[in-house]
DNA sequence: CCATATTACTTGACTAATCATCTATTGTAA
DNA sequence: TTACAATAGATGATTAGTCAAGTAATATGG
């Protein structure tokens, strides 16, 4: 009780003196994407494989028949990340991607997603459609075109 | 080269069949907070701290003298994370923090900033607010307003 | 007032991320 | 053509994050 008053007063004390809205931007977006990421790790861990190594084969499968080189995929990634051979590592060791390594070019290893991993993908495509769908079911259509191009310039402003 | 126009190439087949707008509202709103999130933490550990232990130190300073409760802590992060006692292991480790069990209430740990702490903070305070004025000097004060508010929304929908 | 439940952490085992360093291969310029 | 540099990726060490189970203290219902 006395515990839940003092909360209460401090979040009024804390919650006020915003620094600027550049901060609070920033804040409210960590906040709402830790809540994604959470969101849809939940509904692709029970398959056995992480968000991040989801978000791998959703690079291969986009990416076709030719093969594609581990640095690519690292570039490709939402979350960039350093860990990318081992990420392949775990998702070769579960037979969702296969690897070769390049003989046109013997430094780069090509990657593939198998079979088991379009078939792992297919049984996520719908439930991860409808729970993004859901997430952003508070805004408009147009609403959402302005954030999409909001945070672009954003992210054009940070290179 | 062969490289480069078959890379050219995927990226306009992959970005054209965006699912939706919300898909895509959340591929932007998953990398933009990426990049701001890796901008910041270049800038906090250089001093010694994780962004997450930074955060911390944020809430401590914010919320007085009277001493802030373990748990209470995790609450008011931004990303949420059970590993907060060991994540105040290391701040208490490199004297940022100080801790006492609560004689009210003795399941309780009461934490506290140290002088250590404040002055760490002040170093960073005028950095970190310089950089991230600069991140999103992208959009004009209304359209952070449109943006914190859309967010803010968001949030909303999915608790 | 006593057993049970709940709260507030803590700990251990495990997994994932990060950094620096290393090897193999290819490109390039003297 | 032969050093030297650049590229592509792998590896080892360290650190951080996560999950499940455990402990101590307090609250609660019969």
């Amino acid at each position: 009780m006395a515990q839940k008053r003092l909360s209460l007063r401090e979040e009024i004390r804390q919650n006020k003196p915003f620094e600027s809205p550049a901060q609070e931007a920033i804040l409210a977006l960590s906040r709402t994407t830790d809540l994604l990421q959470r969101r849809f790790a939940q509904l692709v861990e029970p398959h056995g494989v992480s968000l991040q190594q989801y978000n791998v084969l959703r690079i291969l499968r986009g990416a076709g028949q030719q093969g594609t080189p581990t640095l690519e995929i690292a570039d490709r990634m939402i979350q960039k990340t350093p860990g990318i051979t081992r990420l392949l590592d775990k998702l070769e060791a579960k037979h969702l991607v296969r690897r070769k390594r390049c003989p046109e070019d013997r430094r780069q290893v090509l990657c593939w997603i198998t079979e088991a991993g379009l078939r792992l993908l297919a049984d996520l495509d719908k439930p991860m459609g409808d729970s993004g769908a859901q997430a952003m079911e508070s805004l408009t259509t147009s609403e959402l075109r302005v954030l999409i191009a909001g945070l672009e310039r954003v992210r054009g402003g940070l290179g």
